[in-house]
DNA sequence: CTGTTAGCGCATTCAG
DNA sequence: CTGAATGCGCTAACAG
């Protein structure tokens, strides 16, 4: 099978003996062509098999007609659901998207950033890495190619617009649901404070406490990046607090692992220790139909954000104002504890 | 933020008094130029903020670097691992990926097949649509552009290779496991016939079933798109069937959906009917720890089918011969069944 | 080691 | 409505 040449619209334009122009014009559905000719060009087109080269096309009109996104983990139940919410909004608008993840790796992030700046992508949507404390990575593009949105994990750049949950207050509620189910002690499973959103859940945990009179335990915080092992080596430490009524965790990636080693372990979730966590995985409800999750507005995060995006890009430069969308969230209560 | 004027070799060119041509040559690190000029001409890219424009350069070489990954979901667990596979042998060697979901829709095939295409990616990875039954709309890309080699689902089109796991083997190993155990009546969730891999994985069941003497019941098979949805629809159906004590899913999406179905109407798995599912989802150790999956070996297929793209890819037309690999699994027996 | 020249495939002026 | 001419940014002969 080997490869025939390329046929390109001066092959169509000789074979009809019209100029390449007329062809090119033909094939972008240009008012400026006759429907007659169209058609000849369609059907030679065909009949030759041509096929439109977007390098040249794109050098050409400086623009690709392609959105980046940029993704910690696809894996990950809610980004797999922002991204569909993205491609759903970019296609219908006539984009393609290319998904780079991470792997909340800054290193990985920045050979991404290389590769979307080098391709001209039209603008990019990112939820930065852990590792990402700041930002000066994304300023290449930003200065002299296209807009950024940030998604999920804001970034509070001038002329960038972020869209993000409303994480404290989703944090103050799931704590409360825990308290008013009779639980004092409740151990929290914290991300790293560089990211904001962290920062935010973790303040809200602290602030539902405060109004409850419950004193805030530095002992019941654990910090990590919030992975399967992680909430492995949190549960571990859990068992071994003197008195545990409650764990809320800032996620549901360590939230499962945590209760995969309270079942090996033969600790009955929710029975022995109610557990809430940030989840859009449909899968808590095999895990524990009682668990308690906070449903993200995943999918409606990336059609928004998406959207945000595609205005800026037709907006060239003017009007790229910080626009930004802080979505509500929806706590599930699943009768979580054994309290209630 | 204004997009300032993008810098192009000809501007360090010109302001270094050199050829635009020694500048690209530096650029691309050649050994034909000095290492003073080279110095030279970096710096001054760093000044300027050069950044290269992979549009023109891809135009020109005929080449983009890229190879271009078509999934059925990137929210499958299997899938995903695949994809880091890919990705990381990919990245080694010096490529970047573009991921594409098709949702199992050959339609968003179609398209997606089209912008590969048209973005001139230097090979293409698939695992086709379950809608997908013949592979004509793979052919102009497969004639005229570059090699494209199938994984998990493969397809017999000449100087094609496709990387696959020995489903007919997994699949009577599982039925097998069930039956050591003291199943009879076994319900088996099937996928679309059209699918090679599911026609296989039948065929182990009837096979294993035909080794122990039990009677192929077609109204103890049903066939779906194995969803979530499909999997709950079918638990329906086996809680209406007279006997049975055990189901053996063909992946484990349906088999989440089922065990969902089952929980939320009091029926013990797997204490009341044993389950086994293709799955590679760590979460099942959650859902049932006495679950017994299938371990494929998705992370391992990616990093072979990539690096076997990449040959095809550095070996141009010549020498691309099919070249399958048919992977080993590995059933992870996790005391599913009462009768233990 | 560096410069000259040409062109990848396409879109867009400007003429007619 | 169509054609001629030009160049997007880069690389690759071919000279020197």
């Amino acid at each position: 099978m080997k490869k025939t040449e390329q046929i390109t619209i001066h092959d169509l334009a000789r074979a009809l003996e019209i100029d390449s122009s007329t062809v090119s014009r033909a094939l972008n559905d240009s008012p400026r062509v006759s429907a007659k000719t169209k058609k000849r060009i369609l059907d030679k087109a065909n009949e030759l098999g041509y096929q439109r080269n977007s390098l040249a096309s794109n050098l050409r009109t400086n623009k690709t007609n392609t959105i980046g996104v940029i993704v910690p983990r696809i894996s990950r139940n809610f980004f797999s659901n922002v991204i569909s919410g993205i491609e759903e909004t970019a296609y219908q608008a006539g984009y393609n998207v290319v998904i780079c993840q991470s792997l909340e790796s800054l290193d990985r992030e920045k050979k991404i950033m290389n590769s979307l700046l080098s391709n001209r992508v039209d603008g990019i949507l990112i939820s930065t890495s852990m590792e990402t404390e700041n930002m000066d990575h994304l300023k290449p593009y930003l200065n002299n190619v296209g807009p950024i949105v940030f998604y999920d994990r804001p970034c509070d750049f001038e002329n960038c617009s972020s869209i993000s949950i409303n994480d404290y207050k989703a944090s103050f509620e799931a704590t409360e649901h825990l308290i008013a189910n009779g639980c004092k002690h409740i151990v929290y499973f914290s991300g790293p404070q560089t990211v904001s959103l962290y920062r935010n859940r973790k303040q809200g945990y602290i602030d539902a406490l405060k109004k409850h009179d419950i004193e805030f335990n530095e002992a019941y915080c654990f910090e990590s990046m919030l992975s399967e092992d992680n909430g492995i080596e949190s549960a571990k430490k859990v068992l071994k607090l003197p008195v545990v009524d409650g764990v809320y965790s800032a996620n549901d990636t360590a939230a499962i692992g945590a209760m995969q080693y309270f079942k090996s372990k033969g600790v009955k979730v929710p029975d022995d220790i109610a557990v809430v966590g940030f989840n859009n995985d449909p899968i808590s409800g095999v895990i524990e139909p009682s668990l308690t999750t906070i449903n993200q507005p995943d999918f409606e995060m990336g059609k928004i954000a998406s959207s945000v995006l595609l205005q800026q890009i037709k907006n060239k430069d003017i009007n790229r104002k910080k626009q930004s969308a802080v979505l509500d969230i929806e706590l599930i209560k699943r009768n979580s504890s054994k309290k209630m």
